[in-house]
DNA sequence: TACATACGTTCGTTATAACGAACAAACAGC
DNA sequence: GCTGTTTGTTCGTTATAACGAACGTATGTA
């Protein structure tokens, strides 16, 4: 058996026990584009809460932390693996990866990883049916959008311009304007996307 | 945008939430033979809330299913995770002979993207045929690699640790360890891999 | 039997997590 | 400029998680 910390007393640990919690919610709520209201109605657990956990001003209970995991599709164990860390694999069935859909149903957008560097870094995979339209609102200044297509054939419009590209194919645009991906095709269509921005 | 769960109000939910996690610690507590009052010492926990957690009594903190956690010698992230109804995986494995065969033909691996950051990021598209195997020498100290299987099954290996991921799933592991990926199945594989190297 | 030891539970108190309302900062439209 | 809206934060109150001591219940031992 390995050694054990004897600790006494303190149990006032706060950050020092889940560094990274925080950071983890609050980079699951926001890839949601969801405010700390919109987060609080959708889990129920009260908006200053979640505030403070973001910031590791509190210990939250298990069940507080659940809530937040169920409302961010995701489980707590996902949640709180990557504190965890540590080993040489970080491995994710495909229930603990977040999805979103479009607002037609026919596209959806798997956050598959993402890095806290100096920049950001979060890339996705990429679904969509015959005739699916994956809008998006400009994200960050500055920021980019690099999309590889795996299969299928695709139509990107930034600001007006329209280009079209097919399987084994690349293109990368800007991400601070209005954009949006349709599946020009027959078949579904399938890319993996590469978003960078800076650090908030 | 996928469905969300509105939930109000009710925060006193107990035991409801997370249904396994008493069982969980009692069982690893009894594994080691130890009494609430040993686990308690060496956990720092006060064995009247052990006794609780146990017959899911409260709803402890995180900081508190830390120290638990910690004390069995595991994770927060693996106790929870089993309460989520996440499938641990089997790894282990089965000292493949590292065939070297790289150059076997069987495996491509394409760049679709890189990035100059302070950190250096690249990404690539990764195909294999049935056996196939990819060997790679030690990246960068810190360097990380990420991958997500877009189709059929993978073995990863990295120093000595096997994993299996199949598609739909991703996972992290260090780059900077001999370190290799099999096609296991019997149909071709197909993965996104992210590969992020710090400190040039 | 009486006594001792170890176990898990219950109890009263204290610390604090969670809540909702009020607040301040950034932004939009008029 | 002003003014309503939305954002995240701060504040006072309430609910409760965590604590340590005391308790009941076995088991063993003289």
């Amino acid at each position: 058996m390995s050694m054990r910390s004897v600790r006494k007393g303190n149990h006032n640990l706060d950050s020092d026990v889940t560094p990274a919690l925080g950071k983890t919610i609050q980079r699951l709520r926001k890839a949601y584009k969801l405010s700390l209201g919109e987060l609080s109605e959708q889990s129920g657990v009260a908006k200053s809460i979640i505030s403070q956990i973001e910031r590791n001003e509190t210990n939250p209970t298990i069940g507080t932390v659940e809530r937040l995991s169920r409302a961010l599709d995701t489980t707590i164990g996902e949640v709180l693996k990557s504190d965890a860390g540590e080993n040489f694999f970080e491995h994710q069935g495909r229930s603990g990866i977040p999805k979103l859909e479009s607002e037609d149903g026919l596209c959806t957008l798997a956050i598959i990883g993402a890095l806290d560097l100096v920049e950001y870094v979060q890339w996705y995979d990429f679904h969509a049916r015959p005739g699916g339209i994956l809008e998006s609102e400009p994200h960050q200044a500055g920021c980019v959008e690099h999309l590889f297509i795996i299969e299928g054939e695709l139509e990107i419009t930034v600001g007006g311009e329209v280009r079209r590209v097919t399987a084994g194919q690349s293109i990368r645009y800007a991400g601070d304007r209005p954009h949006s991906i349709r599946n020009a095709g027959q078949q579904d269509a399938h890319a993996t996307m590469v978003l960078v921005m800076r650090a908030p």
